[in-house]
DNA sequence: GATGAATGAGCTTTCATTCAT
DNA sequence: AATGAATGAAAGCTCATTCAT
């Protein structure tokens, strides 16, 4: 039934809006069965078991986030632009629906035990993964990119972003978040440009 | 007494080893405990509270971690060399003891509930903060970096490094990090080098 | 549903026998739970903590002391009988349901950082005070007893039962408790009695 | 050595004060030690438990108390006097040092378990009730007051005054203590004079 | 599908007491 | 006599999960 479509997003919704606020094991399944007005009971009805839902959301969010870059690699324009326009929409995300991006630092970046059977290796991530994969590699193609190991240049466009994030959560920023993102998208940039 | 003084540093060693290990949550006091052959009632004699010890481990930790920029920083050399010595150290310590690196990433970084009440604001890291300010300051001065942002630069350098080793955590990568010192380097000083 | 109202009754009647017995501090969760075949955890479904449990008892036994009291407050008769009759009435609850009175002189009485919060001034007790202060202030009315000071005729009165039932507690007197319900009521209506 | 008696002294005073201010069970053995300046270990040179310190206690306080009725009773005075002698003498405890009535109802009254051996049939506050017996049996001698079971009377009296200052403890009462002494030692007499 | 009472394991923390020094 | 680190047992409380209804 669609119904029940409906309310597994809406549990997977509810679930990574109070994971990414409160932290995975701060959280408790009644919790989150509270916040949807379900009962505890039911939500095993939907997932198996906690770790499990975590598991999903990760696939959920990652299927989100990998979306918006699927959207900016459809463009037709330089890389620099496309640079700009995805660190512009990470914080704009990381504005609007914060949740997405705090998940992923604060739950699936921490919380190992809870990801080791069946996320090994980015595997719950890999929608995102593969659109930064293909943006990259693109990049490269066209020649606007050097050609280096495609995690040096993840690890550093997306270390960053999240790592910048992490900053703006603790107050430690003068200026919001969106407007650190031309002079972000040019180090970014000048990181990895090709040298021609 | 130079005992207690001696035990205490035990105990904060003990206890990031197991948070970097196993998280914070998933590791209690009784498993700290036993990890030193020692009573858990007798820990309270050392530390408060759980909480108070995971807000001491990470002040201990980001000590270490900054005396090694410190040396890096008293180092007469250019910018460019600095930051190969930075990232080689940082990956050297992910190698050699990367608990301390873990922690940061997987406790400190994620359970804010934990470090909410007096570790506001990067209080907490202030040393190692503050070192990478010395680097980033004295780049600019010998205008070996251009003039922006600390955050920016510091978000990117910081979270490139970190994102690069919890890649290195997930199994993604083909080599060893060490091997991606010079790489990574690169990549970090071209985003930050002045353009003259 | 009328289930749950049974049960947490059960285990307001339960905690009074076993706090009266053995003392709020002497008596765990786990001992009130076992004396009633449920689990401790499931008790927390229905009270949020143990002193919050302590907090109830004392209203629930006030409100059924007070309640016998209403009934001689009720009846229609002089002042002495109707001291004789509480007299008589709270000697009958202290042999047949001991734990009402031992609660209130075992732990309510006595463990006051226990109710501090929300029963202040007597507060939990008030069914009770409430239908004493009636008794007195009608026999004040009727002129058969002298006008005074609530409280003092209240300290002497209830301090006097309380007092005795204690004494009884500790074995040192000859003869059950309500053989000397006589000479007692006795004493408090000579004590009270308007001097005409 | 005079030193040991004294440094046992000031324990019972210390432990009487503390645990008549927080209970037995809220008050530690740390808690005394240090409020003393001692540790807790040497604590234990001097009293073999909590338990029999708590008892020690009661009979030092006993001790206390009965003195101060031994000199009303040597007085040379109607039983009218001495009656309102002793309710002055016992608010006057009350104000000035409370710890001594407070351990009485706060820690003796309700932690049976505590002196249930060695502290049998106020084995333990014998000092104090032989007082009051020979209080009551003399004023009965001299006609002045009514034949009756001591205990009759005995609860009537203690139970009446430590009804009261509890009373004043929960401050309910619109006076100080001492200004309810003539209204109280007068209900006292009334109740138990004889009736020639 | 939905409820929520029930369980049981486990966690943090406390504290009387001991004992090497 | 004095210290205080150390122990170990126990307590209050939480929560993922189950299951009868």
């Amino acid at each position: 039934m669609d119904k029940k479509r409906k309310k597994t997003e809406n549990i997977l919704e509810s679930a990574l809006l109070l994971f990414a606020k409160k932290g995975f094991y701060a959280t408790t399944i009644p919790d989150i069965a509270k916040y949807m007005g379900m009962s505890a009971g039911n939500l095993y009805n939907y997932f198996p078991s906690k770790e499990n839902l975590a598991k999903e959301v990760i696939k959920y969010s990652s299927d989100i986030l990998g979306e918006r870059i699927r959207k900016v690699n459809d463009l037709d324009c330089s890389t620099k632009e496309k640079i700009d326009k995805i660190v512009y929409s990470y914080f704009e995300m990381a504005t609007q629906k914060p949740q997405h991006i705090d998940y992923f630092l604060r739950v699936y970046l921490s919380n190992k035990e809870v990801f080791k059977d069946g996320c090994e290796g980015m595997l719950c991530v890999s929608s995102f993964v593969t659109e930064m994969m293909i943006f990259f590699e693109d990049g490269v193609a066209r020649g606007e990119l050097r050609n280096q190991d495609f995690f040096s240049a993840f690890g550093l466009f997306m270390g960053y972003l999240g790592g910048f994030v992490f900053l703006n959560g603790e107050g430690v920023l003068q200026k919001s978040l969106l407007e650190y993102a031309d002079e972000i998208a040019t180090n970014i940039y000048y990181a990895l440009k090709s040298n021609a």
